[in-house]
DNA sequence: ATTTCATATGAAAAAAGATTCATACGAGTT
DNA sequence: AACTCGTATGAATCTTTTTTCATATGAAAT
């Protein structure tokens, strides 16, 4: 049951959240409390979205002494991203 | 408010129903009723999600008659669906 | 102008998803 | 082995999104 659907796989763009994630490991290769940190953002909500993004292969982790080190695919999700932006210029100027 | 957010736009792909009349206006595009039909979904809630995928121009519609005739947007959501699908097949492998 | 057919819309109910909080687990330290 | 720190997880709760259903609107036909 991985990545059943485009269902899964979209819902971790459609959520503010997800997205400041995504964005924040676009930057650079984090761990839950520097996201947590950075972003001012709980804990377990971190752990909780990360969750969701792992189970379908948005984001890689790797253990480093005590703290999960995560990095983002960005081979998907850059151009994900940028055809929504090119969407949105093109049909929805109006802000 | 038109799109303000990535949150709207992906709202769109992470729901089955609104995946399913997106791959049936993929095919040809439908009047509201013919989508109600092939699909054996209830009027008013296939009119409900056209509602949402017009808000984000992800289908535009012209009347013809007494019906609303949906068309989709390829030029977004073909190569977005494509991208969704190359990676599930570089990632999710395992179904 | 009334009727009919197709679609849209609003509001309440239901379902799905996110947040919270308490706690468990696991890696490294002492 | 006990402790600490960082992260994960489960369950209850809260929030958002969908569904349902009744009704409104709008275009064509009579």
């Amino acid at each position: 049951m991985k990545c059943k659907s485009y269902h899964f796989f979209f819902r971790n763009f459609s959520n503010p959240l997800k997205i400041k994630i995504i964005s924040a490991l676009n930057s650079k290769e984090m761990c839950v409390s520097e996201l947590s940190e950075k972003l001012k953002i709980e804990q377990s909500k971190i752990s909780h979205a990360l969750a969701s993004l792992r189970f379908c292969n948005l984001v890689e982790s790797k253990q480093k002494g005590k703290n999960r080190i995560y990095s983002l695919n960005k081979k998907t999700v850059v151009p994900l991203l940028k055809l929504a932006d090119k969407h949105r210029q093109l049909y929805c100027k109006l802000k």
